[in-house]
DNA sequence: CCGCTCCCTAAGCGTTTGCTCAGCGACCGA
DNA sequence: TCGGTCGCTGAGCAAACGCTTAGGGAGCGG
């Protein structure tokens, strides 16, 4: 009666929630939760992902969430049963973007090379991007209760067998050259995932450079021919994504 | 009266502490904190670390530390002032160990190639082999009071500062082709720091196997001509850095 | 106008938190 | 034998925590 299952638009059908049906096409709205049904839920999700990337899920409290989306500390529960699913929306949102990201990405062109260079750039970007709810996604996922633990966790194994996948089509048609696939898919998603840790804002670097750099040094770690592919970054143009 | 600043030995001469005089020869004991003098001082950093690890700074009360270390919770205020000297303890005397693997790194060769071989191949094994601590050290810095966070930033630095070293006379010697270097020493300095975010002690690989996997990925990164794999041509064949 | 629903708040519940303090037994030089 | 120090404990304090409950006011169909 109270909260059955916290906000319908995000607890919905699988395909509802934030990011409405693959949206890429135009005008998108900029910051993620762009749909999450009650405004006031919106705004506390919003509230709990800076709250929970500036000083950790745990050390957050529930007044703190509250008072930054202009509300009392009662008003949380109209929406959200608990902290924790707040927590647990951010991160299932999260996760399941990661794993769109790389599909996309992997769809978007044929050879190996192009792929993997496709999923870095966009991976990196969205966690440069998007650094303060990636941080969340990303770090936060201890604090998680074991039934939405194990839930988050089979979506980070379907990123990583996409990842794992691309590398081993990379050595079977000889693009890539790599002794130990399998360690290297990992290396390849620590480093991507880790620019979540230390980007800031303001630094000289936008996300769309590291993106370039860091598919670059990718192609590099699996021995692809690095010079060959110039400025073949178009797989999905995007628009001017560049603030919150 | 109560307790200045902690235990003696952590607190003490800058190169006292934890690890002696490089006692790299023989039978060194396996637990960092070996010499921490009270020895319930040390029994309560090691019970704060496992805790710190496992779940996080917020998440871990001073009653779970305690009894970790087979005391009562006010014993612990005899060794230290408050729950974050613990921590702060505990992560300066880590930064201060990261920054002496860089530098012995460094310092164990002339040409850059086998010098930033030698530098992930240590730094990433500490992480994994210290994996526990590690954790702690890199992941819970903003828990942290605003003083002690400061000065291990200038630990960070330090580090940040010798790997791009490596990097600029890598390329200035010709030996690596990086056009990005302040933006690939970060890359790889995360790469490195992030083994201790995934790595678990039960995995099919040991510390030493991915510190050899990763110093390898990393040169390719640079573009430096690796020598142990496959049929690449050798300009200068690397030293046995290996061990340590 | 009524009466119902939907959001929201003020107040506060029971618990847990970091930390304190008086005191006690073991040890030790004299 | 004795007084003093050291390391530690049992009990507990004030504050902060996650979360609950009773109730109020704006909007709206009738």
């Amino acid at each position: 009666m109270t909260a059955e299952t916290g906000p319908g638009a995000v607890d919905g059908s699988p395909e509802r929630g934030v990011d409405g049906g693959r949206g890429a096409g135009a005008g998108e709205p900029e910051d993620a939760w762009g749909e999450v049904t009650p405004d006031a839920a919106r705004r506390l999700l919003l509230a709990a992902v800076e709250a929970f990337a500036e000083r950790g899920f745990h050390a957050t409290t529930t007044r703190d969430i509250a008072s930054r989306a202009g509300m009392s500390p009662a008003a949380l529960y109209i929406h959200y049963r608990t902290k924790e699913e707040l927590l647990y929306q951010i991160s299932r949102v999260g996760h399941e973007r990661s794993v769109r990201i790389l599909t996309e990405a992997n769809d978007s062109a044929t050879n190996p090379a192009d792929r993997l260079a496709a999923a870095v750039h966009a991976f990196v970007r969205w966690h440069a991007e998007r650094h303060t709810t990636a941080r969340v996604v990303q770090y936060e996922l201890s604090a998680l209760a074991e039934e939405h633990y194990t839930e988050i966790v089979a979506l980070r194994r379907r990123s990583e067998e996409i990842l794992r996948g691309i590398l081993e089509d990379g050595v079977a048609v000889g693009e890539f050259t790599v002794a130990d696939i399998r360690g290297t898919a990992l290396a390849v998603l620590s480093l991507c995932i880790d620019v979540a840790r230390w980007f800031r804002s303001g630094g000289s670097r936008t996300p769309e450079e590291i993106g370039t750099l860091y598919a670059d040094l990718v192609l590099r770690m699996v021995g692809a021919p690095t010079g060959a592919r110039g400025e073949d970054d178009r797989p999905e143009r995007r628009g001017p994504a560049d603030q919150r």
